[in-house]
DNA sequence: CATGAATGAGAATTCATTCAT
DNA sequence: TATGAATGAATTCTCATTCAT
């Protein structure tokens, strides 16, 4: 599985053949159909697996908004977090991957946004939820608000490294715009 | 190449054979080779043509922003044409295919970054600029300015479709997404 | 007809395509068509020319024998003039192509045979048979003696040129060729 | 290996397709594929092969004139030899075909020069200048002497044969021809 | 359980040849 | 008469998948 996820995600799944997969395995190919029915299955298989192990290392920054004082401080921290994760390669291939064969694996592609940002996104709208009770922010919809924040963080970065696959982000730049992103949410979601 | 660019839209690049494609304009394979050296070339010039047609009509009613003086009631209405725009089914997948074909088409997604979002976010830096000399808007970095607003209106939609082929848009909730983005966007940038 | 000779020496019957013979005639593919039959006609007609044209500068030399008196002298001339035009690129080429195709167009070979090397001999020997009716010569088979005579002078650098394309001659090392094949000649057909 | 030798052999390198191998082989065209990586490289590595199990047949006969006496007897028995073994068919076809792909295998064609005249020149070489040594020949240049005593033997009968692919020879022609070789070689060579 | 070997189906591309203009 | 445009047939090569061992 190792050796199918690398290939898959470099090479996209018709850029990659049964053949190649068994060899960076090494072993033979009908031991890859031993145990996978299919390359299709191989590849959701590899997929969601993929998806989970991304998407995790978001949750546990985003839960630990839940006790802050400091709003600002907090989310600030938090934005420059997600825009750090967000530029693993790793993560971007696989959004790359997941975007491009969409149409062979519609499944897939819900999937993906179920777990990956749909995932990102209800906690987030939890946390503010939190936060907007304890009245340190002030939304009427977290969902929304949550949707804005993730979004507002997130889509420079993302969007640039969808279509220049080795494009290299610099560090600065990436923290001014999360910087930025908060500015602007705390001024409309932020306590007067 | 209306035959090749609905066959590339629908099943990309791998997933669009030749023959299919002749077969769908109604001519014969060497027909097709007459016309353009490669399926590579052919590739890149359907998408470099279907990334103007696409981009169009977004740049007009930017440009719109112009003259305004309800600087609020006219950002909504932009806001309402580019989410419009952006569920074009054509656009949609116009932007899946560059994104899935990004590792073998590098050259393709850079430009379909610059022609696309790239200019939308100029024109729109451009605009907000402007506004900001009138005294209508108060931005520091009109280019950031520009992103976070493309991005806090299109980023709902777009990512929803990037990732469910087939998902419908409830246009009431769109409009509901452009109109919490223009909010939060004065409330940052707006006038005191 | 000169471009198609250009391209069928340099690349061969099936390595020269019809598109390329009109392209390099700077005429279309309908106008090739409309003066040859059949891309095999075509084939047959240039040869047929160049191994005419390639033949000739032989026949002169050799009748030039008729008249001597001093043998030796004589027939070292022509052995070094032999091989100098043996390495005509024209005459290599040609010689390759019609080898080579001689499974395809068995009838040229033939025809290659009789008009070039055949007639070269037949030439030859009819000059043995005189300088032999005249006492200069000891021959009884002149038509053998012609072909010895023929092949010690021609074998080694044609032989040379067929295998190796691009190889060159040391023109000093020909001559000595040329030279030991007469002597050898003469060491058995000479007067004593 | 075979069934592909026989259809280069026959038809070519372009005459031949990989599907006509396979046929012939009586397996399917992704076998051939399996074992070769290229339809270059079968042809290569055919044309090798056969290049050694038709050249060696030669130089068993040439080795055998190192211990004789009488040598008039002995080179006419090797000049029949030789003429014998041109004869194959296989072997005229392996010439043609080396020959017509010159162009497209130049190492092809350097090796077989090698592997095959060449190296029965060289053969013939030493064991002439070993007969120079017993006082049995009068060579200064042996490997010259070498090279007009083979294609005095072989160039008749080869040429007939690289042009007219059906050619049939006459037996005792070919022995008239061996013998006129012989006497011409010694007319110049033998001892006095 | 693992593998070497095999294959049917299909991919891109090229070619000789022919119409309609 | 010359040509731009078209095509059926073939070519090399690859791939996912499956037996027999």
């Amino acid at each position: 599985m190792e050796a199918a996820t690398a290939a898959f995600l470099e090479a996209g799944y018709v850029g990659t053949s049964v053949d190649q997969i068994a060899a960076r395995a090494g072993v033979s190919k009908p031991t890859v159909y031993r145990h996978f029915a299919d390359k299709e299955q191989l590849f959701s298989e590899i997929v969601l697996r993929t998806i989970d192990q991304v998407g995790e290392p978001f949750f546990a920054w985003i839960e630990a908004l839940e006790e802050t004082e400091d709003v600002e401080t907090a989310l600030g921290e938090l934005a420059r977090k997600l825009v750090a994760i967000v530029r693993e390669p790793r993560l971007l291939e696989l959004r790359r991957l997941v975007i491009g064969e969409a149409a062979r694996f519609p499944e897939l592609g819900r999937t993906y946004f179920e777990r990956g940002p749909g995932h990102t996104i209800d906690t987030l709208a939890s946390e503010f939820e939190r936060l907007a009770d304890r009245g340190l922010l002030r939304v009427a919809d977290p969902r929304l608000a949550a949707e804005l924040f993730n979004w507002m963080v997130l889509s420079i970065p993302l969007n640039r490294a969808m279509f220049s696959p080795a494009s290299d982000f610099d560090a600065t730049e990436l923290d001014r715009y999360a910087e930025e992103a908060v500015r602007v949410f705390l001024a409309a979601y932020g306590q007067r």
